[in-house]
DNA sequence: TTAAATACAGGACAGTTGTCCTGTTTTGTC
DNA sequence: GACAAAACAGGACAACTGTCCTGTATTTAA
């Protein structure tokens, strides 16, 4: 499996490399199979590590999955989201970008796994006060990201009574309850109808003034 | 703690009560600490029932887990969601009186758990075909009753362009994310712009025409 | 009344889980 | 090169989990 060198007993520390490996690995069981039903034997065996570097490096279970949201939800939730919104032209335009991408990547794959935030989130939300902060702070920046995009929209023509924070709001859950409806359906059909709505409902709330 | 009528050894079977007692006690522990972070010894104290009496209706958690969903889960979403839309005057008089009453409970009790169906679609969902089929089944329905009402709306200024389904999904996504964002965040915030912004939009656009 | 079926009691059991512990190897530092 | 610290190997271990099994009590049917 792994590279030997010539002598039979040589070993080549990688403490760094090690400590990816051990989170990618976790990340994809974790956002996958779930927490608990993850278990730290198999992902030994995946990431190809013994117990004494798994407890060198995470020394409880815990602190292994605390470093999957810090570290790889995150990053996740950074690159799928919230760096195409910013990128595109308009916040509808990145949120059907988002939504298009996403889907395009289900049906390729055959199967939907569902948002590992929301995954993560739903299992470990009320087991500890640190798993919560984290997962909270992911969401506010989430959140926050798509409100100012869509308050950047907005600098053209301003209309007054349009509350970027509440639409923000409205599209980070959507898109969450979406992804559950898809997991709980394998189909993808939920997120193609709940992007189009948001996006149709984003598109006549700042093009021009609504109601009232 | 139970009842002793007079009698050392007197015992009297009720299966149904016994049952019934069962899916109760798991209900609230599957959708409050999750399916697999509750232990069976747990339930059995809680509902104060013997291995035996547990075996005996319920042969694996398992078909606990699958009753636990049939009849109360979808009993929850048939009492908090489907019935006070339908006797409301419109949907979005319904879909605000549902999130007036959820968020006035949650402020009660002090703590958010979160949806139990979405709790246990991410939970469970892609652990097994019939937990699938059982979830999926009650979104449809919860989705078809949001649908129906969303046409009976329109009975009479017809409007051609709007589609109900499409606009169901986005009311049961949006709910759904919204609790999940609130249980991570420990607070009925996200519930609250949810409720405010479904409603909103409903009414824009079952009022009158909408762009196009 | 009797016999069979149902309902329940209570514990045994094997498998699994996360953690910890003792050694060995590698790496940085002087 | 010596030495301490870091990085890793590999397994022991106790706690826990779901299931099953044998026995007893209650209910039903005849």
């Amino acid at each position: 499996m792994a590279e030997r060198p010539t002598s039979p007993h040589r070993r080549t520390n990688d403490p760094e490399g090690l400590r990816q490996r051990l989170v990618d690995t976790a990340y994809a069981a974790f956002t996958t199979r779930g927490y608990h039903s993850s278990a730290l034997h198999e992902l030994k065996r995946d990431a190809g590590v013994t117990g004494g570097a798994l407890a060198h490096h995470f020394p409880t279970k815990r602190a292994l999955g605390l470093a999957v949201i810090q570290d790889r939800v995150a990053e996740a939730v950074e690159l799928t989201w919230i760096a195409p919104v910013r990128a595109a032209m308009t916040t509808a335009e990145g949120i059907q970008e988002v939504f298009a991408t996403i889907i395009s990547e289900l049906e390729r794959k055959g199967a939907v796994s569902g948002c590992p935030l929301n995954n993560l989130a739903l299992e470990l939300s009320r087991e500890d006060e640190a798993f919560q902060a984290a997962i909270e702070a992911i969401f506010l920046r989430w959140r926050t990201a798509i409100a100012d995009k869509l308050r950047a929209d907005l600098r053209s023509d301003s209309i007054d009574d349009f509350d970027a924070e509440a639409m923000a709001t409205l599209v980070v859950a959507a898109y969450s309850g979406a992804m559950a409806m898809a997991k709980a359906s394998q189909s993808v059909a939920p997120l193609k109808i709940c992007g189009e709505q948001l996006t149709s409902i984003i598109q006549n709330q700042t093009s021009q003034g609504h109601r009232a």
